[in-house]
DNA sequence: GATTTTTCCCAAAGCGCTTTGACAAATTAT
DNA sequence: ATAATTTGTCAAAGCGCTTTGGGAAAAATC
């Protein structure tokens, strides 16, 4: 069943019915009704390429999975995605995903400037010199990124967490306990979020006069086996921390079992502070001690992202958003006074 | 850059250059020559939603995230789909994502059929009382399930992994280790995988004459925390078991982390085997003791399971591919002898 | 050399929708 | 009453590609 189809059981011309079901004035209410009737009776669905091809836009919006890092799928990114897949559903919008491997990033989004496969795309991990920055500039694809590029904060749309006060804040929650020691357990500092939370970090230790020991501070994949790894390095030194901060959920997962391992205790001789994304699959308020964090939702920024990027497609015109969401610090179990 | 553009530069008609361009034979050499050479120099990709138009193939396949169990986004749906993407892109083929919540699932896959808007879809994630199988038997919608609906192999595509020998060699090995209590933390038993691996376990059992105990077998989401609270709540019976069987790492994180508080050591008081879907943050040879584990890899299952998907829409006559991998026991440190 | 076949290219139609421009009919203004 | 406007509908063009059905020119066959 398509549109002429349909507007020959109506009597009516497919203009008359394209008109009426897209909403447009120039059609009288009984008509109107008469269409939305007869589209539901005859379960019409308009082409989606046809309408495509047409109107010039594809109602989808693409997302390029971080693939390259060794293959290592980033478990947020799936939350991201659904978050954001909820909005864009909402305004009948589809998802269109790339997962890297065979054709690599910059030239996907080349394709979908091109091509018109898209209407715009949500760039994820910005990078510290992130080759995306000049091909988007260049390419005229909307666009707006998770997170920012590096210090950069005009001439693009984005939405970022204040990764830098939530650190901050989190040291210095921690110093107000008396540590004097802190360790740092973050992802790869090429990504501006971990530049960032390194930055709070530090500025946290400079305000209190503590000096920085590359020592006690790790950067590297954000997975369970490395969280174990570093925070067993860091337990075993000499002159060990009495807290740890950490970038992830998972990090944390691998930094407990390091802690039990030493028989130490947690929020006695150890704090721990760690950001949590809110996955569901690993929550931080079950842990035992539950685990003191700085949350924020990347489901939610996933949402928020995709709302965004629709208003860009809607209205090129319209100044770009940037958005700053600040940090949830949720003191719980995990942190305690130094000893 | 359009075709029309293109074969005006290249003093050519828009079918000569089209068919250059797609490979078709009624095409001199020299001619096929110039056109490749030309539409590189311009830089030219034909519009693909027209060419959707005038093939009637979308050239994209449709998976849907399975967000209903309250929200939760499995962590493995995304390695699986990166696995799919990876050959889909190396087809030409989009993944077009659809995350619930806004529509449901049955009307997605309706609206799909429709439009033509993908050429198939992957069904994830079958259950018991599926009500995508009467659905999808309806329309005339290619698809391929990852996993089997419950025990009717006919009829549609499939690639599973043998669940249940995978956890019936498991048990078996247990038992061969001397354990006569051996419990069972399971995902939702509701899912065909989850059911297959409790009938593989029950049958293990059965063979040595062991009688099951409803009390240390639990049966929930496949999170950290589950992990922990079955797992705690089963070493606490009075009569608690020498072995645990779990059905992901994730649950492996909690279950560690409550026999570590128990003060009870890893492949000697209690032997732990779990199913390992190789996630990339959850490494099963990390740990400490390192993990025995029946090994699948997720990603692996999702990239042939694009290809066997590819091979349908390709040839909708040839039989229906039915694939069952036999899973990897890998011993390693976490089992040994009863106590 | 005349006829058939093959090779290579083209004009035009069509995919299913949206959108422009025209035009009766109904309404309002003069 | 007629003229000017508004309302509700339609015919036709166009989006950019593929594909059908020819049809010259070149090659092969008799």
């Amino acid at each position: 069943m398509n549109l002429k189809e349909l507007a020959k059981q109506l009597k009516l011309s497919p203009t008359t019915v394209s008109r009426a079901l897209n909403g447009y004035p120039e059609v009288g209410a009984e008509t109107r009704r008469r269409v939305d009737e007869g589209a539901k009776r005859f379960g019409y669905q308009p082409n989606p390429h046809a309408r495509r091809l047409a109107t010039g836009r594809a109602h989808a919006i693409g997302h390029v999975f971080p693939t390259d890092r060794s293959l290592m799928i980033d478990p947020l990114f799936s939350d991201f995605v659904a978050g954001a897949a909820d909005v864009y559903s909402a305004h009948g919008f589809e998802v269109m995903l790339h997962a890297g491997g065979h054709e690599d990033e910059l030239s996907v989004y080349r394709r979908y400037a091109q091509g018109g496969a898209v209407d715009g795309v949500v760039i994820l991990a910005p990078r510290l010199d992130d080759p995306r920055i000049a091909l988007l500039a260049e390419l005229k694809l909307p666009y707006i990124v998770h997170g920012r590029f590096n210090d950069q904060e005009a001439g693009y749309a984005w939405l970022d967490i204040d990764n830098r006060g939530a650190f901050q804040r989190a040291a210095k929650l921690l110093t107000d306990l008396g540590h004097r020691r802190i360790g740092l357990i973050n992802g790869y500092e090429d990504m501006t979020f971990a530049l960032h939370r390194r930055q709070g970090y530090e500025q946290a230790l400079h305000e209190r006069d503590l000096t920085l020991d590359p020592l006690i501070m790790a950067s590297g994949p954000m997975t369970e086996e490395n969280g174990y790894r570093q925070t067993m390095r860091i337990l075993q030194l000499a002159n060990r921390p009495t807290a740890l901060l950490l970038s992830s959920m998972l990090l944390v997962s691998g930094a407990m079992r390091a802690i039990n391992e030493m028989g130490l205790q947690i929020g006695k001789d150890i704090s721990l502070i760690a950001h949590d994304d809110g996955l569901p699959f690993l929550n931080a308020d079950g842990l035992v001690p539950s685990l003191t964090t700085t949350r924020s939702s990347i489901r939610a920024a996933g949402g928020r992202v995709a709302e965004l990027l629709l208003g860009i497609i809607t209205d090129p015109e319209a100044e770009q958003p940037h958005e700053l969401w600040t940090v949830d610090l949720i003191v719980r179990g995990s942190t305690g006074p130094a000893i």
